[in-house]
DNA sequence: GATTAGGGTTTG
């Protein structure tokens, strides 16, 4: 192969390079750096391609214009080269952009539309890139591994690097070498994030907007070079941010508080592919990110106090200040004066070193200032128990699966017509298609002799498995479970739910309860509120009550003490019925654990937490040891 | 017409 004009369409694998020559080549992104202004008259980018031969080559592409190099939108996507220059640098092959250069780029993900997504004018599609383009996403889907830094903000993990997808709401020049985009995906952070201070500054974008979408905004600068770019992106438009910076910041004050925020960097340079690109409204990844943002609903965003808008004030820092001014103090008064937990009672307690707990004898009241070392369990949702309040005894919530085992146990049996419109209420039988005539009977509880509305009736089921109740109790005021018995409806087992209100099943303590006739049902008073607790005291169960079970390990410089948490929504703000089938109270619950205890930075950074603890003696065998729990404490409403 | 950058994270 010599220099020159190459005949066209051919393309030479990457193993068979030679010095000197210019080619056309196909091949896999594996690294890219989006174009940028180079220091010299061109824009520039450096792509690394892959093809079956396993062989790398990494090219430097130079143009005048910036359309005119190869728009890649992620590693993966598939490019084809034409008049690329092949030469050494550093004892190894290199391609270079040579006269006539141009270039065409696809998804890479098999499957996905034949139809090239960006090339240059002068390219020539033919069939013979298409059957290159076909066989390299058939290569590259069992041999090159996918983006693993395509996140969403909900994703974000501090101390990281990633490619955020996301529309850009505002903009504003901080000051010369930085530059603030307000962007949002339609997830909210793990963390509270920063806010840098737009007081004073020239701001693009519809401030109201932002203000409504709360903590679904995030604020990004970006420095040095990506200030230009930065400067030419249009409001609304979608843009993906290559290896944005996270970082989790310790805000500290002179008081003992102290609290963290996530911050998001664009640092200056081109390495690691630092850039960012606009997404045509064309991309298949713009138009997941459009129904995502489309689905957020407004109305179940938490109020937050730790905006800082130019309506805010008090608590912005001028941007011509230095460093950390940058951020806004998240309500710098309150932070001075409170902890990330507060006291419900006893404020009186003097507060205790730990080191002077761990030497006394149970049982005691203390209240205690200390960080969050760590805790148990990890996975949040491990922590959520069921407690016996008479014989205290814990037990895991059951598995869904092991609850439509009984039920389907349960519904072998046919409804027995003798027990079906009595006077406490009015039923109907079904008979399902296909099941083995499986009968679903629904008794519906009558109010004062007649049927109230769907949403304040209570409805007897039996027959019915899991999925069907579920549906029911979205309708209806609550379900319970029955069988028919030899007089009367009976409760199923009492591992099975006595009540299911909304998504959250109610259970009954088996030392503790004594089944009652469900003719019982007809003395409870008032018959619009189904309270779960009246219903069981009526059926003779005893409920089991939805704990939140954490192992706390405080830390105050004195002594290191190992403390349970047990509480059912006091603590938290959020009620340990409810968190297992709601994914935002799961986030929250999240959210809340990295304030009290952020991972990443030093205990010293750890906000301090006031508590009040008792010490009780506990008997293991033949030993004696005190333990210590959490009571009458509640996080601040701060960061909740 | 040569140069740019030549992958491998800022220190805000």
């Amino acid at each position: 192969m010599s220099s020159g004009p190459v005949a066209p369409y051919t393309y030479t694998p990457l193993n068979l390079l030679k010095n000197g020559t210019v080619v056309n080549v196909c091949g896999v992104v594996k690294f890219f750096k989006p174009p940028y202004l180079s220091k010299g008259t061109d824009y520039c980018s450096v792509v690394t391609i892959v093809d079956q031969t396993n062989v790398k080559l990494t090219c430097t592409l130079f143009s005048r214009n910036y359309e005119d190099l190869p728009v890649i939108y992620k590693v993966g996507d598939i490019v084809c080269f034409r008049g690329l220059k092949i030469q050494v640098y550093k004892n190894e092959l290199q391609g270079i952009s040579h006269y006539g250069f141009a270039s065409l780029t696809f998804d890479g993900a098999l499957g996905s539309p034949a139809v090239r997504h960006t090339s240059s004018k002068s390219f020539n599609f033919t069939v013979l890139d298409h059957h290159m383009v076909e066989a390299l996403r058939a290569w590259a889907c069992t041999h090159v591994s996918a983006s693993s830094t395509l996140l969403q903000l909900s994703d974000a993990q501090p101390m990281q690097y990633c490619d955020l997808t996301c529309q850009l709401l505002g903009k504003a020049q901080v000051d010369g070498a930085s530059f603030l985009l307000k962007v949002w995906d339609g997830t909210m952070t793990k963390f509270p994030s920063w806010r840098v201070c737009i007081q004073d500054l020239a701001f693009e974008g519809d401030l109201g907007h932002i203000l409504r979408l709360q903590n679904l905004v995030v604020d990004i600068v970006v420095y040095d070079n990506h200030v230009q770019t930065a400067k030419s992106l249009k409001i609304g438009s979608f843009l993906r941010i290559y290896s944005l910076h996270t970082k989790l910041q310790p805000i500290n004050s002179e008081s003992m508080t102290s609290l963290v925020r996530l911050e998001f960097h664009l640092h200056g340079g081109t390495s690691y592919g630092r850039g960012i690109t606009v997404l045509p409204e064309s991309n298949s990844d713009v138009d997941q990110l459009k129904r995502a943002l489309e689905s957020v609903d407004l109305t179940t965003i938490q109020p937050s106090n730790d905006t800082c808008q130019s309506e805010n004030e008090d608590h912005c820092l001028t941007p011509s200040s230095s460093k950390s001014d940058l951020v806004s103090l998240y309500e710098v008064e309150r932070c001075q004066q409170l902890c990330a937990t507060t006291l419900t009672d006893h404020h009186y307690l003097e507060k205790t070193p730990l080191c002077a707990i761990l030497k006394e004898k149970a049982p005691q009241q203390y209240r205690i200032l200390a960080k969050l070392r760590s805790y148990e369990p990890k996975r949040l949702f491990q922590s959520v128990k069921l407690l016996c309040p008479k014989c205290h005894s814990l037990q895991e919530v059951p598995y869904e699966e092991n609850v439509d085992k009984i039920l389907q146990d349960a519904a072998t049996k046919a409804p027995d017509s003798k027990l079906q419109d009595t006077s406490l209420y009015e039923s109907e039988v079904w008979t399902t298609e296909g099941q083995g005539g499986r009968q679903v009977a629904v008794h519906f509880v009558k109010s004062d002799g007649v049927l109230p509305l769907s949403n304040e009736c209570l409805i007897l089921i039996e027959g019915g498995r899991l999925c069907e109740i579920s549906k029911l109790s979205s309708i209806f005021h609550s379900v319970i479970p029955v069988k028919s018995g030899p007089e009367d409806l009976e409760l199923l087992d009492i591992a099975a739910p006595f009540l299911i209100r909304g998504k959250v099943c109610h259970y009954g303590c088996k030392q503790c309860s004594n089944l009652k006739p469900i003719q019982n049902l007809s003395t409870i008073p008032n018959k619009r509120l189904w309270i779960p607790s009246s219903v069981a005291a009526v059926l003779g169960i005893v409920p089991l009550q939805y704990v939140f079970v954490m192992t706390f390990t405080f830390d105050d410089g004195t002594g290191v003490l190992d403390a349970y948490l047990k509480d059912s929504e006091k603590f938290f703000q959020i009620p340990a019925s409810e968190v297992l089938t709601d994914d935002d109270l799961q986030r929250n619950l999240e959210k809340i654990m990295n304030v009290i205890c952020p991972p990443g930075i030093k205990i010293d950074a750890y906000p301090w937490l006031e508590c009040l603890i008792k010490s009780y003696n506990v008997t293991v065998g033949t030993e004696q040891r005190i333990c210590y729990q959490i009571f009458d404490t509640m996080v601040a409403e701060d960061i909740i």
